[in-house]
DNA sequence: ACTGGCACTCGTTAACGTGGAGTGCCAGGA
DNA sequence: TCCTGGCACTCCACGTTAACGAGTGCCAGT
């Protein structure tokens, strides 16, 4: 049975409707609501082809409609168009991200922003370091077999980690390793840098042979093997504002939230281009946050993303304004990254 | 009226079940699960004492009693010994905490271990930057305008800004600067900083002035002033256990965690000596978080406190326990740095 | 192909009654 | 003087019942 255009029109007024009301919506509220130029009845005739279908339900015989999973994923492919972003909201992303002094404030000014503008939960991820590449190296001693390493990224990204020393180094060793290091390194991206660590331990001096094994390890290990993502959260309070909104309760929603891997795998991105998605519901493999939609982008200077930002918040939520919301925040921030 | 032993006895046996059992104790319950050594009639009068003077309350007439705030406190001050912590809990601290790589490593481990062993709400202060010192300054050119400072504390902290500069600096300077730099502040606590950076400005050479000084205004401005306190924050999804424990909803408590500042205030901790703090329900000078209670406690190398860490939960906690491991693993945490 | 009418379903809400846990008080006993 | 058993009372929790109304499906008519 194809679904011809009138009934397409019910599917989105319904959307439309539970959205702004969250309350199963019926036929005669929908004529009243929308000009639709055709009877209560009709409309009844159109939900239930519409529901054998399966893109609208009954919570119960005798309540009205509400959009399944499935209807919400043709609203949002064909039925919708994306909101644009009313002039307040752009003022509010400008306002909200001019003035960030570091990475850090930047990632943390950017997602209560999201939090705030969608009413939902924000996510953003660091510029990958994956996708990142060495701006510097610096050996800082701390005492003469501890050195730290603090490794600054084109993207902004500060890490460090301490190295024990197997033997004691005296400064100036430590002077020349870090030029050195340097050389070989800045500029690389991370992804390359495995080969060219390797390479410096190769090379080394003999009698240094032992001290930079001891740090490519750790730089391997720490910085390139384990992919050493993070991330910011903001606006969980908006949960708790449908209350009971999400049925059950929402602690497997708080539990899943502090897991930064299951948040990672929500937002993570392709390098490549920044297409804005959406999982709805079941889409979602993660299991506790069935019953949850999540809008995600790429964002980063230029045409290729390193990182992910997105929101998540029930299945019922406003589609148009959350996709424009959440692509706009992106395009800033990665205008905010370009220049730098 | 003195409350003689016995009303305390019924006190703490009140508190006792009521946090176990979260359902408001009767007289008879009482003296059924405690072994006083008396009828639930003689335990009645004592209650209507213990209301008379504030220290427990009767949710309706013809229910059990809950203790108050001011029942909990006195249960705290007077009534309680601190548990010791179960072998299992010990190797669970040491298991968790060793192997942590670097500052941010063991922060995120230990807030995690707190909301864990608490199955409570857990915050750890990073070491306050007012209470470091600096190790290291580093200066790396991004480009001839730009400097990225690196500053390296010897609590581990390592915070890094960009500075735009007024006018283009060869390499040559940069190092040399680096290193007067590092001779005026290696080793100073940040408190001492502001003067010391304004002998730098003051010294400077007439052509590095205004870059020495625009170098410092952001020293000044974004390490010292801006007293910028870092935290980590987990066991959100502990908030929703009880469900409905928190009486309205966790909305308010969602968004009071939410608030960086706000959450400093509540583990903000005096410098000199490491007590356990315990605030109770109304106590909480935070609004939005009257009806919760936090149990806080400095942590440091040694015997001064760089940072604060505490957990938040329902004033119906288990205070002996919560208390004994928030002590526990602030003192091993303190350890842990000592090392460093 | 659409519409009005109608019987039906079922969740929501309020009113009502009952059972039981817990209390306060009192009179008697150690 | 302090404790105890007994007793009447209060009031929440829970289940039952009834009325209401929004919404549906179906059908006959246009």
């Amino acid at each position: 049975m194809a679904l011809d255009d009138r009934k397409l029109d019910v599917l989105r007024a319904i959307v439309e409707d539970y959205v702004a009301t969250q309350e199963p919506v019926g036929s005669k509220a929908l004529v009243e609501r929308h000009h639709l130029r055709v009877s209560p009845a009709t409309v009844r005739n159109d939900m239930a082809a519409l529901e054998e279908e399966g893109y609208i339900r009954q919570p119960h015989t005798s309540a009205g409609r509400v959009p399944t999973d499935r209807g919400y994923r043709l609203f949002v492919d064909k039925l919708s168009t994306i909101k644009p972003l009313s002039p307040a909201e752009r003022r509010a992303i400008e306002r909200f991200l001019v003035g960030a002094v570091d990475l850090d404030d930047v990632v943390h000014r950017t997602v209560r922003l999201l939090a705030q503008l969608t009413r939902q939960v924000a996510v953003v991820q660091y510029p990958s370091l994956a996708r990142s590449a060495v701006r510097h190296l610096e050996l800082v001693p701390i005492s003469t077999t501890r050195l730290m390493v603090v490794m600054i990224t084109d993207t902004g990204r500060v890490e460090q980690r301490l190295v024990e020393l197997p033997t004691p180094m005296p400064e100036t060793e430590v002077t020349e390793l870090r030029t050195t290091i340097n050389e070989k390194l800045s500029g690389r991206r991370l992804a390359d840098a495995p080969p060219l660590v390797q390479a410096l331990v190769d090379e080394a001096e003999p009698t240094q042979r032992t001290t930079v094994a001891a740090l490519s390890s750790v730089l391997l290990e720490t910085l390139v093997e384990r992919t050493d993502e993070r991330l910011a959260l903001a606006g969980t309070a908006n949960l708790a504002r449908g209350l009971f909104d999400f049925q059950g309760s929402l602690r497997p929603i708080l539990e899943a939230l502090e897991e930064e891997v299951v948040l990672l795998k929500l937002i993570a991105t392709e390098p490549s281009p920044a297409v804005t998605r959406v999982l709805i519901g079941d889409e979602n493999e993660i299991e506790h946050l069935r019953g949850t939609s999540v809008v995600s982008t790429g964002y980063g200077p230029g045409s290729t993303a390193v990182g992910g930002m997105g929101v998540l918040g029930p299945t019922r939520m406003d589609y148009p304004a959350t996709i424009a919301t959440v692509s706009a925040v992106a395009r800033y921030v990665g205008e905010l990254l370009a220049q730098n």
